[in-house]
DNA sequence: AGCACGCCGACT
DNA sequence: GTCGGCGTGCTC
């Protein structure tokens, strides 16, 4: 019997084995098959094929009792002749799931384009009998088969949303013979868009019977007659042509009528790369076009030359580009990769979100062209699907994407670039919870690649790797053209509150500035990392505070949705007028976001023009290219928001940057917190002074002294990663130590602490070369309604900690169902 | 995930 | 007495 192991959709889940039927030949690695799971058909991937001498069979159950219910079980179908996902990204999605103790199968998906799972619908039609029979049943039985009554085919898994206990119902009708279930599959093993195109025939172009044409119909023809490719009929349709009267022409021969596969093309209405320049490419130069006319500095020059020898090697090589914003890094990545490419290899440059950071996609689809794909989550499905299935056949030798891009079918990779690789974006925060940014650095020495990780302040990890020699550092210390770092002014908001009284949100030096902006014509931004308009509800008669009912947090205020909302299970209600508890009048609004802000500039400045950018006001897909690009455009003069206003583009008119309270966050219980503080206040102050003008910032805080705030201040990466690696050597936090972040969820909160203390104390006896903390409630104790208990597990030896931890889950089935496993966690909440 | 089994509280 | 809630187990 021929046995192959089979990826399938099931979480924590490794591969599963199967038997490949006679008459079949052996699937490839990568190739999608149908296989029979529980009482399904799902999709799987195959990820190793073996005859029945090779070791593929080792999990099978090997007690006689288990054998006996469950031998493997044939494959149904082979829905791809060749590897659907290439072999080496089957060997890294392996690896992930191994590294990230999740199922096989996440791994798998999310290395999957959109669509390209098929699974069996299982659907209910009554019988003669069924029909004939009907009123003599009773309860559930009559319930069922009146729903079916009709004839009608229905899906199962509707009537579960009516009916409880369908499945059993069924069953025993089934058994009866009063109904029929069917199992067909749905979906289309191939998702390609089609559209309907005409063009003329020779009859059509020579002799026309014009006579018996009508005006719509010679219309057409003349159209016709200018595009020898052919026009769709949705666009006869757009100029008032209807199908039916192409369908006509056809039948007279004079027009052929075609299904043509096309692409879904994501850069089809993109004005984004005519709109703005690259982040790190300077002022003065006009878009792609001037690249080639661009002179490196010389930093820059070194650095390219090193890189692209390393490149040249053909071997796995990683380098971290360590770059002050407005180094120039992009153009080196740019040259990289036309490098690369002239070298016959691929690329794949990564960045964090490219709704944020258009610039650097534009460039690259600029000097690559039709040879770029574009990768990211804000495509919609078939896009994405058409895009993979261009770089899957070869068309595309340049892909720019998001995290998941880290699996992308680029066969030959040369050179993966990872813009930003700091950014916190990177890590997946839903399983499979991986970081695309080491997934990256796995990929390319599996494919014997450069790496490039750049960033203008680098992660903890990444710099502890450089220092350790595990990356090459390569440092780009000077802006080019040598403009001046942004002058950083620190307001101590304590002083403020003293002398301007407890109600002051902007200091009086950030108010003159931006006075001094509006009147000089000048740009302002203003910064910070909070939306809504309050931040608490509070009563001043019994001191009762409004709280999200789901989760331990304090709603926020959205005054114009008139709304307190929480920002963790977006549970909403409408804003109070008396205490819920003591029905006291007396509600203050305390602490305050972003709309507030918006909300005083506008009553301090009513001349100015202020938009304001967060996730209340960008909700809609391409909301936040349209008032970026106003911005660009100068129809604005203050643009208040998050932290999304803090990275990517290039405003050279700005030359003030707020940010209003630098330190939210540094409250946080999280580890990472001064390390996030320091990144945003660098990238901000980055922001501003990009063009002609000299830039200033103004940063107001409340810890004027500590220390993420005063070395992003004055831009000093190393003092502030000096400080920070002692902080975390100190606590035993990463990069000095691997740390594993458990969470369990349970109904109550005591059961949650009980099951994480369970998993805490089978990890400490009998233990081994690592720490065990907690358990403890987790920072966000309560959310969506579950409470949540954490464990850490720190040491050196990630293998052995994740090895021991998943012999405890196994031992465990119904508490693993509750259990997160975090390795190497972002973020700790 | 999705499906089934099995065991306890509220209805005919 | 049955119905149906969800806690637990299993998927080659």
């Amino acid at each position: 019997v021929r046995l192959i192991a089979v990826a399938v959709p099931v979480p924590g889940l490794g591969p599963l084995t199967y038997t490949v039927p006679d008459g079949l030949t052996d699937p490839p690695v990568g190739a999608r098959v149908l296989v029979p799971l529980g009482k399904r058909v799902v999709t799987g991937v195959v990820t190793e094929i073996g005859g029945p001498a090779s070791e593929i069979g080792k999990d099978l159950p090997t007690s006689d009792v288990r054998a006996s219910i469950s031998a493997p079980k044939p494959l149904i179908d082979i829905l791809d002749g060749d590897a659907f996902l290439p072999a080496p990204v089957v060997q890294l999605a392996s690896w992930v799931a191994d590294y990230y103790a999740c199922g096989l199968g996440e791994a798998i998906a999310a290395a999957m384009p959109p669509r390209a799972w098929i699974e069996s619908e299982r659907h209910a039609r009554i019988t003669d009998a069924g029909e004939a029979w009907l009123l003599r049943e009773r309860r559930a039985r009559r319930d069922v088969l009146q729903r079916l009554s009709g004839g009608r085919v229905v899906s199962v898994a509707a009537l579960a949303k009516s009916v409880t206990g369908v499945h059993a119902v069924l069953a025993s009708l089934q058994k009866d013979g009063l109904v029929d279930l069917t199992q067909p599959l749905k979906g289309a093993a191939d998702a390609s868009r089609a559209v309907r195109v005409a063009t003329l025939t020779a009859q059509g172009t020579d002799d026309l019977p014009e006579a018996r044409l009508g005006a719509r119909q010679q219309q057409a023809i003349e159209l016709l007659r200018a595009a020898p490719d052919g026009i769709t009929l949705a666009d006869f349709a757009r100029n008032d042509i209807p199908a039916e009267s192409l369908e006509r022409l056809a039948k007279l021969g004079l027009v052929r009528i075609e299904r043509r596969r096309v692409e879904r093309d994501p850069f089809g209405a993109s004005y984004v790369a005519q709109t703005f320049r690259p982040a790190d490419e300077p002022a003065g130069e006009t878009g792609p076009k001037a690249c080639a006319a661009y002179v490196l500095t010389s930093e820059q020059q070194a650095a390219f030359e090193t890189l692209a020898a390393r490149a040249a090697n053909r071997a796995y090589h990683a380098a971290l580009l360590h770059g002050v914003t407005g180094s120039g890094k992009t153009e080196i990545y740019l040259r990289l990769a036309r490098a690369v490419r002239e070298a016959g290899r691929s690329v794949l440059l990564m960045v964090p979100e490219i709704a944020l950071t258009p610039a650097v996609a534009a460039i690259f689809r600029a000097a690559f062209g039709a040879r770029v794909a574009i990768q990211h989550s804000g495509l919609s499905e078939g896009e994405r699907y058409d895009q993979w299935q261009r770089i899957r056949r070869g068309d595309v030798d340049v892909v720019v994407g998001t995290r998941s891009a880290v699996f992308t079918p680029l066969a030959d990779l040369g050179l993966i670039v990872v813009d930003e690789e700091h950014d916190g974006s990177y890590k997946q925060e839903e399983s499979p919870r991986y970081h695309g940014r080491d997934v990256a650095v796995v990929r390319a020495r599996a494919a014997g690649a450069l790496v490039v990780l750049g960033s203008a302040t680098p992660s903890l990890e990444s710099y502890a790797n450089a220092k350790a020699g595990r990356y090459e550092l390569i440092v780009l210390k000077r802006r080019v053209l040598d403009r001046a770092m942004a002058d950083v002014q620190i307001v101590d908001m304590r002083q403020e509150y003293a002398t301007e009284g407890p109600d002051v949100i902007l200091s009086r030096a950030l108010r003159a500035s931006l006075a001094a902006r509006l009147e000089r014509g000048e740009q302002a931004m203003v910064l910070l990392n909070r939306r809504g308009f309050a931040t608490v509800v509070f009563c001043r008669e019994c001191g009762e505070t409004l709280e999200c009912p789901n989760c331990s947090v304090s709603l926020t205020v959205h005054k114009a949705a008139h709304r307190a909302r929480c920002h963790y299970c977006n549970h909403s209600v409408l804003l109070p007028k008396q205490c819920g508890k003591c029905r006291g009048p007396f509600l203050e609004q305390l602490g305050f976001g972003t709309e507030r802000i918006e909300h005083d500039l506008r009553a301090l400045f009513p001349q100015a023009r202020v938009a304001r950018v967060d996730r209340d006001t960008m909700r809609r897909r391409g909301a936040i290219d349209a008032l970026l690009a106003t911005f660009a455009a100068g129809d604005l003069d203050v643009l208040v928001g998050t932290q999304m206003i803090a990275k990517g583009h290039d405003f050279p008119r700005v030359t003030l940057v707020g940010v209003i309270s630098a330190d939210v966050g540094l409250g946080l219980a999280d580890f990472r917190a001064a390390e996030r503080t320091f990144q945003l206040l660098t990238q901000v102050a980055g922001r501003s002074g990009r063009g002609e003008r000299p830039g200033e910032a103004i940063v107001q805080t409340l810890y004027p002294n500590h220390y993420s705030i005063r070395h992003a201040c004055r831009q000093d990466y190393e003092a502030f990663y000096d400080d920070e690696l002692r902080f975390r050597q100190g606590m035993r936090y990463p990069p000095s130590v691997a740390l594993i972040n458990v969470v369990v969820k349970a109904r109550a909160r005591a059961a949650a602490m009980d099951d994480a203390g369970a998993i805490a104390d089978a990890m400490r006896n009998p233990g081994g070369p690592w720490k065990v903390l907690g358990p403890a409630p987790a920072p966000l104790g309560r959310l969506k309604g579950e409470h949540r208990a954490q464990i850490f597990i720190k040491g050196t030896q990630r293998n052995a900690m994740r090895k021991a931890l998943l012999t405890v889950l196994d031992g465990r089935p119904e508490l693993k169902r509750r259990t997160i496993v975090d390795v190497d966690p972002m973020s700790v909440l």
